[in-house]
RNA sequence: CGGGGCGUAGCGCAGCCUGGCUAGCGCGCAGCGUUCGGGACGCUGAGGCCGGAGGUUCAAAUCCUCUCGCCCCGACCA
């Protein structure tokens, strides 16, 4: 490809509404521009690493038993009726009629198609497991679209199903995704870690996710630098040590006034004690029952954990109403002495505060000296707190846990028959007998790899791709492009490249050389060829390569073969794991 | 949905508070010339429904009301 044939307009100005580096350097290097809110359009040279990111997925889908098909991404209402995820997603789909006022969504996800065409076209347990993946446009409508194509509304996915007779061959399914998930983000030039998490709307059982460290990210992940427990802040444990005693010396439990000191921040200014003094209350209402939960004053309810805990779905933090009307005091001055006829459910910590203080359940009043054992009762403890940067491993239960962020590139679930069982999808087994499917779904957010790799790699002056997929392998770089000589010699070079099979472009603009500097180092082809003075006079070019900046030169006739070479070694560092 | 900010040329911005001639600057774009190893310079030129609607006024990019879009923080999130 000619350079002056390409449509690549790069930006040498910062684009004022990006935040993120990925976002800017995908702006900035012409590879996408917005068309609205979280949607946007792969240029050229960026539609061509998708592609080359498709590739990858898709061989490694192959390579573990997938079969690619297509489905809609327009799905009728019905479907998604039969699992109730016509509600559950709520705004987060894209809903449309049809002219004939028949309900419509763009699909954001793909298990009640995919389970529908596994009852239709699978039978009988001889034809499974059947493993089935597509790569296509997923939509989803984000409360608030973010860092360029890292949250969009319309982004590429790919998706892939596995139908299964028992749970030992949707293991064994799990555990080559898993292995094919290591080998696709590896392949991209990307080093992921694999974090257990939770699988929220998606059901089932579990589940990991692919994540790329990146302070920028929004998931927050711990890990064991010990013996390398991985886990995402929704499911992350942490180890608890009963302390030894349970003897306290408490103080007498006192009512102290707090007019309208509500929350901790407020109490610790007010009392003058420490947020870890403090026990929080608060009150939930989970499937119709209310409940309260007890935290330390500098922690935070993990609403997933207590979901777990309470196996449901339906949690809301209780109104102010409920709240007066179960403990007596308003918002704000909960506590848990005195409460009766709900559950209590708190977090392991709280047995070992001393001399806590907490609402009293009434305006304006808190109490203090309270001790567990002594002022109050829960009926169950748990670790239903966030993990915090320093906690002990659960796992070695030795260790202190790190906190980091990350992207969430991939994440793969053990469904089992939460949608076979709601859609009737069944087969026969040996026995005659009908059986739901027992399902896995596994998920690759392909523009995503692309954003994140670009986080994940770039400097000052651009984006530093890996050569497995980089838009093209190599730039050919006349100086002066009107040189004739110059010019002669770097086309003659990027013809015998291209003849040869070789991804390569010619910077033919007549652009001053600066520009053209600049304009390779932002795109960041990997591979440099510059073609100037000493070229013409001693037959030797410049060959630089983008990521470690070195320059050689290199005798013009050994131009092809050095640049062959170059490429394999580069793509076999980072082959299959 | 709560909080904050922004919509003026393809991009980045000034002008608005305190209304007033032809709406400006830098980059980019087109033409000519000089340049040419890290985003050159000179001259010439094209390009604007000042996001949209309504209102106030002799007069609105500027003031008021409504509306649409976009960004950031939070809530939310396979």
């Amino acid at each position: 490809m000619k350079m002056s044939n390409l449509l690549l307009p790069t930006l040498k100005e910062l684009p004022a509404d990006a935040e993120l580096v990925s976002h800017q350097l995908m702006l900035r290097a012409g590879l996408m521009n917005k068309l609205a809110s979280g949607i946007y359009n792969y240029l050229p040279l960026g539609y061509r690493v998708i592609k080359k990111v498709e590739d990858i997925t898709r061989e490694e889908m192959d390579a573990m038993g997938g079969q690619e098909l297509l489905m809609p991404a327009l799905n009728p209402a019905e479907l998604w009726m039969e699992t109730g995820r016509w509600e559950e997603m709520g705004e987060n789909m894209f809903r449309l009629k049809d002219r004939h006022s028949r309900d419509f969504c763009l699909g954001m996800t793909h298990e009640e198609v995919i389970t529908d065409v596994g009852r239709r076209t699978i039978k009988s347990y001889k034809n499974l497991p059947t493993i089935l993946y597509q790569i296509q446009t997923k939509f989803r409508d984000e409360p608030r679209p973010r860092a360029g194509i890292i949250r969009a509304r319309e982004f590429i996915m790919k998706d892939m199903y596995s139908f299964h007779s028992d749970k030992k061959s949707l293991d064994e399914t799990y555990e080559k995704a898993y292995q094919a998930y290591l080998n696709t983000f590896k392949r991209c030039g990307l080093k992921t870690e694999v974090v257990l998490a939770d699988p929220g709307p998606m059901g089932g059982g579990e589940c990991h996710e692919f994540t790329v460290l990146c302070d920028e990210g929004e998931d927050t992940i711990f890990t064991c630098p010990g013996c390398g427990y991985a886990a995402s802040a929704d499911v992350a444990d942490y180890h608890y040590d009963k302390k030894a005693s349970t003897a306290f010396d408490g103080k007498p439990v006192d009512k102290v006034s707090t007019p309208a000191v509500k929350t901790i921040k407020d109490l610790t200014d007010f009392l003058k004690r420490k947020p870890s003094d403090f026990i929080k209350t608060i009150i939930y209402e989970a499937d119709g029952n209310l409940l309260a939960v007890l935290v330390r004053g500098d922690r935070d309810i993990n609403e997933t954990k207590l979901k777990r805990i309470l196996k449901t779905k339906n949690l809301l933090m209780a109104t102010e109403e409920q709240i007066l009307k179960l403990t007596g005091g308003p918002l704000g001055f909960s506590g848990p002495v005195g409460i009766d006829g709900v559950r209590i459910i708190s977090d392991f910590e709280i047995q070992d505060m001393k001399d806590a203080v907490t609402g009293a359940n009434e305006k304006d009043m808190h109490l203090i000296n309270i001790n567990y054992g002594r002022d109050f009762k829960v009926s169950e403890f748990y670790s239903v707190r966030n993990a915090v940067d320093g906690d002990i491993c659960p796992q070695c239960k030795a260790t202190a846990l790190g906190m980091k962020r990350g992207i969430e590139l991939g994440h793969i679930f053990k469904l089992g028959t939460r949608y076979s069982a709601d859609m009737n999808a069944i087969y026969l087994d040996e026995t005659g007998a009908e059986k739901p499917f027992i399902m896995g779904c596994y998920g690759i957010g392909i523009t995503r790899i692309v954003a994140t790799l670009i986080e994940q790699s770039h400097d000052k002056d651009g984006i530093i791709w890996p050569m497995s997929i980089a838009p093209y392998h190599v730039l050919v770089m006349p100086v002066i492009s009107n040189d004739e000589k110059q010019m002669s010699m770097a086309s003659a070079i990027y013809e015998e490249l291209k003849s040869a099979g070789i991804e390569v472009i010619l910077d033919d603009r007549d652009a001053r050389p600066g520009v053209k500097f600049k304009d390779a180092d932002l795109v960041g082809f990997p591979i440099r060829i510059t073609v100037g003075d000493k070229a013409v006079k001693e037959l030797k070019v410049e060959l630089r390569m983008r990521a470690e900046g070195e320059t050689s030169y290199i005798e013009r006739e050994k131009v092809l073969e050095s640049v062959k070479k170059i490429i394999a070694d580069e793509i076999e560092k980072i082959q299959r794991v």
